[in-house]
DNA sequence: ACCATTCTCTGACTAGAGTCAGAGAATGGA
DNA sequence: TCCATTCTCTGACTCTAGTCAGAGAATGGT
């Protein structure tokens, strides 16, 4: 079977899937079923929270229009399911709160999808039900990867820096010696932009959930740097992804060798470099705090001779 | 972990995995997605297929009514992508038929969602993909596997009967000797009928995939006959559901003891019967077409002495 | 004190998706 | 031939889910 047909029958099976689930799911979102409470304000009543929550959270939230959203709370507030008062702080926003009778039936809407998903499992004996429960972790964790985007960044944006924070907090915390950037060659922004380097993030779901960088010093090896990846996007495949990404990147700059450095406590991190073809090399550089380097020779851009 | 915080964690899973799905899989179902034509009028238009439909089978598929069809079939004649027309045969009946830039239309849909499919399946490498599609596969096949639902009928209801023909003719066609049904020792309809027995079929979407027969004979071991499942429905754990039924039911009789005959070439049939607690016995009938008899003591049912 | 901005609300719209009652033509069986 | 039934269509509705423009109050910066 070529790649073409590997392709169309990969498609044909995710339509399938798609056409199995949305049938047996019921189509919405599954937390708004069976109240007869429209969509709009079930979702509401949802989001707002035991809390409470400013009016204009809930729009922002739900992307909905302003006029939409106040005539949804007032007849949320008409059923008696919230009540809406002005903020003390700030007297222009008004803040929505449930009632008693809200917050029930936030929670009947809670146990309606609690009894959807009880009467998938239930037909099913213990060996299904942990089979289904597994392949739908998996299926969910590699749509999660899927949805993950790259996007090349200034240095400077408030999302790579979020993402340089947390790298940093997080070398501090695993490394035996702890971290000081001071003692560390840490580029410095303008060699992570262009035309010197550039600077990769990864979002879900439009948060920052890890980054990596790359420098194009002229005439010398491409360097990989500051790569990391927020906890909860971990084992999605996305280091592998950055990998391939940055060596794209080089390859099309003329790049023929790829290099990093990294240290002996990121043993997930080496594994990577190992399996994507990353040979370990001699030290290249005096970076304290490694205690292993790399090298990758890179294929130059399909289409490019030489 | 006890059962019941098993089924909160299972349950927990399944309604993650209902958010990610449905979030990224764009909700409703996935033929009808990125043209600007209504939802209505898409399902009629993939509905109809290249052959033509009559109106109302379109509205019973579809479960619309009636005014609301016919209203949807004018906007798409004047669009020009259908054609309706009075049927021959009985001229109350119209027909409808795709034109060309219908068929064109149809196809478009059907792209749009293979892009759909192709976007998810994209930002993954070639392993995580495979995962995917396996792991999809699994779903699929469980859900499907608890959409089947047991009920009791008569053995002269169609589905009963549809389901007993297509057991004969794979018999037939299974059996080293073939099958001629005179010769075996076939329990009447009564026999499987109240008092004397009961049937059960399973269904799919409301199409028979299967049924099981049990004989209650007074003061004798009860008997399993007529298992059967249909090729659409193997490996989704039916048999093992049928005979957890079947066993329930004749418990409930005061029946402490199944049994049952079946031929050698069965061997699904006999692997199950072994994993399910059956022990071969010798011969406890002169069927001449069984190789092999089994039998299993049974608990009675709960919330019962002795 | 002034003014642009922010936040919420109201009024006036639109489109999709569907329900319901009944009209009119065709059909099939007594 | 008559009449109940079937099939489709039309007209008159409803409800959900929005969009858009603008009004009016509160706020923050100058």
């Amino acid at each position: 079977m070529d790649e073409a047909q590997v392709e169309r029958v990969q498609i044909e099976r995710v339509r399938r899937f798609n056409r199995t689930v949305t049938e047996r799911v019921g189509a919405l979102n599954d937390r708004y079923l069976g109240r007869e409470r429209p969509i709009g304000a079930a979702r509401l009543l949802w989001e707002t929270g035991d809390g409470g929550r400013d009016v204009r959270e809930l729009r922002e939230r739900l992307e909905l229009d302003s006029g939409y959203v106040s005539r949804l709370l007032r007849s949320l507030e008409n059923d008696g399911l919230v009540t809406v008062e002005r903020q003390q702080r700030d007297r222009r926003v008004r803040t929505v709160r449930l009632t008693e009778a809200g917050r029930a039936e936030r929670a009947a809407l809670d146990s309606g999808s609690d009894e959807l998903a009880g009467s998938l499992l239930e037909p099913l004996n213990p060996s299904q039900r942990a089979r289904l429960v597994d392949a739908m972790a998996e299926v969910e964790r590699l749509l999660t990867a899927s949805t993950v985007t790259l996007e090349t960044v200034d240095p400077d944006h408030p999302d790579a820096e979020y993402c340089l924070r947390s790298y940093f907090t997080e070398l501090q915390e695993r490394f035996d010696s702890g971290f000081d950037p001071a003692l560390s060659l840490l580029p410095d922004a303008g060699e992570l932009r262009l035309p010197r380097g550039l600077f990769v993030v990864a979002r879900l779901h439009g948060e920052p959930v890890g980054c990596a960088g790359l420098k194009l010093p002229s005439g010398a090896p491409a360097e990989i740097k500051r790569m990391w990846i927020a906890p909860r996007a971990r084992r999605l495949g996305l280091g592998r992804r950055f990998l391939a990404e940055l060596e794209a990147r080089a390859a099309e700059k003329g790049v023929r060798v790829l290099r990093l450095d990294t240290n002996k406590t990121l043993d997930a991190a080496i594994a990577l470099y190992h399996s994507a073809g990353f040979q370990e090399v001699p030290a290249f550089n005096d970076e304290p705090y490694a205690h292993h380097w790399f090298e990758k020779r890179i294929a130059p851009p399909h289409g490019t001779t030489g």
